[in-house]
DNA sequence: ATGAAAGCGCTAACAG
DNA sequence: CTGTTAGCGCTTTCAT
């Protein structure tokens, strides 16, 4: 390994010189800058990371935690934190919290022991003491997909009733007066707030949604699919159907495929997420877009900002919206 | 920060048997270890992992270099490299390559910065000369999906040719003999080997596929869509379709449904890779299984072994068979 | 503008 | 079994 100051003796210069042209910091004489350089250059020098962590107490790295790598929103996550660090010309770490409350923890651990205290914690388990806690200790603790209350300012979430209401409207406005839901258990915050919107445009509307036209599920392709079959198999009434995300609008456009319905001439569907998979089932999949990528991105360049200029960030929120993707699962009634 | 010297005077021992029973290595006493112990989790101490790694001259860390974070595949990697490097108790690092030559250099320098010398490249781009130069230097660099002869025993791949061959013999099992085929660019080394392993198994039954029934595109769910239409639109016969991948078999099968055919019943159809995407199209795709996670969880080990106990791994390859995941696309042509 | 010196928190011989 | 000592490679005052 060749050291800062194999470099200096070579380029028969100070270590601290040396130092100072790697980091681009400091004063040096342009020549004198130039000639180290060349010498960097020549004997293939790299810094040594965790020395210069251990000696400025500070990391320049950010760390992700997050319950499932194999999941296709950890995808979108990384790549958002991934571009947002790049650019900051941070490193980023992973650490997996397997869902579960002690490995979440031991993941935030595992990443400060590397001197990490940019995290962007992707958690639905942790109590809001423990997060209040964390955020407490680590200054560029952002929370991604989660509302704390009180760390709203630390905070990276969607709207999840706007992007309730919104579905709902946009069906609304293509002539649809009857709806059935395909909803979540109801720990699932996040598909109470959307169920919440929904139901709110729909009475702004005039109209209501018959409880049995909702039905509350776990979130699955099965699930989705059985949904559907029980909506149809109880006799309610709907032209359009709204399910909690896109697998489960495919599983239930499938079953009422399997039914004998067209999708959309005899009911139209409407997801959420915008996933791959609304591109590849057929119909393609009209779906209302969680810009995960561009909400990581933020996240990071937020958790780096609170880490390095606080006075900076000021005290708002992070709110994002979901926008609609028109595909071709839900059918226009007005011109028809 | 609580150090290591802070626990040591608290519990009135010297930072070296601290250092010892925090590492679980060396000999203590068991009363002085149980001590130190309860003194650590009372004060909180964590190790600093940039210390150590500067004294020790290695990192217990794995980083994943990659093209792209938002693929599906990088999930899979980084879920079974994760898992691997759990079980190690290392931590893991990813970089991005951004698909380019010079991006994918750098990406591999920054985590040596970091005195990581566990990688694990996911590079279809890099000559082998950059390969071997680079193997020479970071003992535990590992190749994941692709063979460079030359470093046979640090690539982690998967057998193409063989994988060609296994979902031809499926389909001429089920009785057909009429094939066409989705293949992709000829700078896809994956494409070609799938290409020759299916050929091969033809011939060997002793039917052999027209040229004019094997379309070349770029991968993607549009190409494979317009794949099958120009195969339908040529005339040429098939009752059998084999794609380069779940995408472009889903693409075709949409194709041919819009088309008039039915699936598996005019035309059967497998793909490659057992994606997500094979369990959400219809008809459910019969496909060949690319164990991605526990080729990245089999590198992972192998990377880390390599850097510990070198000795240890012997001159052998690592090659991975694909294995046919039944679904609903292939017609058995046998029972009809 | 440059150099000297101190030390970040830890491990690893080496003594005892 | 436990303590002492000497750095790992770097940044950062403080001199010059």
């Amino acid at each position: 390994m060749v050291t800062i100051k194999d470099v200096a003796r070579v380029a028969g210069v100070s270590p601290s010189t040396v130092s100072r042209v790697v980091r681009g910091a400091g004063k040096v004489g342009k020549k004198c800058r130039a000639h180290v350089q060349s010498v960097i250059v020549e004997m293939g020098y790299y810094p040594n990371i965790n020395a210069r962590a251990l000696v400025s107490q500070k990391a320049e790295m950010v760390g992700i935690v997050t319950p499932n790598f194999a999941s296709p929103f950890f995808g979108s996550i990384a790549s958002g934190v991934a571009a947002a660090a790049k650019a900051a010309n941070y490193k980023v770490m992973m650490s997996n919290s397997s869902g579960e409350v002690d490995a979440e923890i031991e993941a935030i651990n595992s990443l400060r022991e590397h001197g990490c205290s940019n995290i962007i914690l992707h958690s639905k388990l942790s109590s809001e003491e423990t997060l209040e806690k964390l955020a407490l200790n680590i200054d560029g603790l952002v929370i991604i997909n989660r509302q704390v209350d009180s760390l709203a300012e630390r905070c990276v979430w969607l709207d999840n009733v706007a992007g309730g209401r919104m579905s709902a409207e946009y069906l609304l406005k293509k002539g649809h007066t009857k709806f059935a839901v395909i909803a979540c258990d109801r720990d699932n915050q996040d598909a109470e707030d959307r169920l919440f919107g929904i139901q709110k445009a729909i009475s702004r509307a005039g109209l209501s949604i018959p409880t049995e036209n909702i039905v509350i599920v776990r979130p699955s392709l099965a699930n989705g699919y059985k949904a559907a079959e029980a909506l149809v198999k109880s006799g309610v009434e709907f032209t359009a159907l709204i399910a909690y995300n896109d697998v489960m609008a495919i599983g239930a456009s499938n079953a009422l495929q399997d039914l004998g319905y067209r999708i959309p001439q005899d009911v139209s569907i409407i997801g959420f997420d915008d996933s791959l998979l609304a591109q590849i089932c057929r119909p393609n999949l009209t779906t209302m877009l969680y810009p995960v990528h561009d909400m990581a991105f933020h996240a990071t360049e937020l958790s780096i900002q609170l880490t390095t200029q606080k006075e900076a960030v000021g005290n708002r929120t992070h709110l994002f919206m979901p926008t609609l993707v028109e595909r071709d699962s839900v059918l226009d009634m007005v011109k028809v």
